[in-house]
DNA sequence: CATGAATGAGTTTTCATTCAT
DNA sequence: AATGAATGAAAACTCATTCAT
């Protein structure tokens, strides 16, 4: 064991690893932080969390948390950075690896990534939902400019889809910039529906019915011109 | 007893006045707070918004918010409440009047009164859409049911809509149970927009194109089927 | 009837009388209202005890009850002087109608008037007990001179008593001067006793074992001594 | 497993003190807040006394005091549970150490204690005598069960003292159940004679006199009888 | 005189954040 | 770097008292 430790001094010499060691421990740690962060703010609510028992779920003292964090907003923005990350991550994979397919499948395909990660982290989603709603409101719009939304990001990657929609004349142009607008509409119909309603089935098991009412809308054949 | 009874509305006719002068002022303050605490909620946010200022906004003293509502729950849910009987009478009002018009006039009709509510109390909008979205965590539901969601309602009412739609044919079947879910969510997602994406437009503009999408869909029209 | 009413007129006159008819009716609500307190006090307690339940409680609004009592203690200091007049006159009766009696009688009697009041006001004797012992540490010892506490009043009516029991040899002299404090705690035993211990039989059946007791001590025969 | 329980004593002299520093530290703030709490609430009354001055005559914030106490009133039932396990342990202590003494010497060594703690915090047993008489009305009689009354404790010990008396022949028979309940009632009387008369000398000094008009009554010798 | 809505000072309590160990 | 006790600003709520009608 001496030598190990030995071997780690002789390590620290070349600076890296030693460094890799400690910030892997560092990682751990927060990622510990974050996991009981989303729990606790699932559980408690976007207001009602508090840091000491953000503390407690992780196992650690509300000290450590600030060694981690700068403060509760950053913590909360570093749990949705790591969501959002993931996410999109998920969805760009899924865009990327599948190019090639005709619009609906891509559109089907990322669909289904991103109410399966919905559905995952559903009432965190709530979470994000109720806070970037509010944002609206805050006096410091986005305290911190690269806390970027969620949503905003999300739009995005849908508009570049949509956009492609268009070109491969998969979409109608008229309602082409309003489209990812109203995807993202009918996604958080299906996931408030349960906080509302109380739905029981999974998310994931209407992207069919979803699909076809986003591309062909709910109307009657008959009806559908206008 | 004749002779009773015209004592008393001759006493009503004397009595009465004193009586409901306090009770006119008793209920212009009560709209003069109402109208304050909106105005608070849709600058400061949900939580932000604090009784002092609703207090001072309103030309009162806190005391006087505390005579008029048990706390500063009720505080919002007599607004939310006030609001949502505006919108639903409103709605009930349209809908009653054209229902021998075909469907799509109908849901026409209907949107153009739901978005101009929407576009009145926009900022407010946004503190019901982020509470009723939050009261998922809530531990005690809605204390005192009389509370009920404003989405429910609305969902009520457009359900019922809907299902008129499929009997008259100009609905599909298929995706009937979600239409509601699905056009309340586009109409979230055009609310939603300018909070995230910084919009600039009317909401109400957009009916043509909501009604177009939500009954034909934004697809191309070969891609209709599925 | 008319009649009554003209002679009344007639008399307002002459004036005093009509001035006695409105004290009359000033009376009758402040006697209401010191009713009304007395419940609400001895229900609630000495410091929950709010105005608007004693004033909804005698049937009048809150003013009124200021229209009578300059402010809430002149309110409890009015009650409280109330029974404190009916108890002191009740005492000094009964202790100036039997003057020829012997000691021990005279002292049991004057023991039964007393224990009756306190029957009959239990729970407000509560309040006054416990506004009496609090006094103590009030910044201001009696707001109002005039209204000086039961207690004192009450110790020195016994306290006088006690002089005469010595004078007449019914008494030992080396305890007189603590005989009366030593009276008053142990009724005040017995009126705590069911607040602390639960009892339930009335206080003023223990008169005779109060008597014996104060008298004779509670040591068996050869104890006595000392 | 000798090893490992003197792996145990050895850790624990190293790791004890560290742990039991903060603890004894925890303490030492507790106890300090008690003795803060305990003049303020003599110098302030029951209700007057304010969480604000407590902190301050602590020389800590107001947070502290919520760190140590749930509450206001549990820091009063702990300053009170303190103060109780004070005198009960000294009056338990005295009635086990003379076991073998005649009934009135036991009588007085337990007098003395009693009075001397009566003494010694005499302003504040003003308090919990107010605090217990004003519990008679209270709508949840004590809010968990562990904070017993210090009177009940107290009349259970004497009332204990008491049937000891009546079988050793020192006390009546006939008023034996109410003995405990006079003698606490005489023992208030001499503590209230200061707030109510505005006394002077040590209560303590009157242990004899006390015991003489408790054993034997205040009557004279002829009188006893009845 | 009675009424009762308005007043606002005063108190408790919470909880994110700091910092000595 | 971890710990957790101390901090104190901030907010909700109460209720005796006033005064216009």
């Amino acid at each position: 064991m001496a030598h190990r430790i030995q071997e780690v001094s002789r390590r620290s010499e070349v600076e890296a690893p030693v460094q890799s060691l400690r910030d892997r421990i560092r990682e751990t740690t927060a990622r510990t932080i974050l996991a009981a962060a989303e729990e606790v703010f699932a559980d408690a609510g976007l207001h009602a969390a508090r840091m000491d028992d953000i503390a407690a779920r992780a196992g650690v003292s509300v000290g450590t948390l600030y060694n981690h964090f700068q403060d509760r907003d950053a913590l909360l923005n570093g749990l949705q950075e790591a969501r959002r990350t993931e996410l999109l991550g998920a969805v760009d994979a899924v865009l990327g690896r599948a190019p090639k397919l005709p619009f609906r499948e891509r559109l089907r395909a990322m669909l289904v990534v991103l109410l399966e990660h919905v559905e995952r982290h559903r009432r965190f989603v709530h979470i994000v939902l109720q806070r970037e709603v509010g944002r609206y409101q805050d006096k410091f719009p986005l305290a911190g400019g690269k806390s970027a939304d969620t949503m905003r990001e999300l739009h995005g990657r849908l508009d570049k889809l949509m956009k492609q929609g268009v070109r491969e004349k998969a979409l109608r142009a008229d309602t082409a910039d309003l489209a990812a607008v109203f995807l993202l509409g009918m996604i958080r119909g299906l996931v408030i529906r349960d906080a509302v309603l109380g739905a029981e089935g999974r998310i994931v098991d209407e992207v069919d019915r979803l699909c076809r009412a986003f591309l062909g809308g709910v109307g009657a054949a008959g009806e559908v011109d206008s």
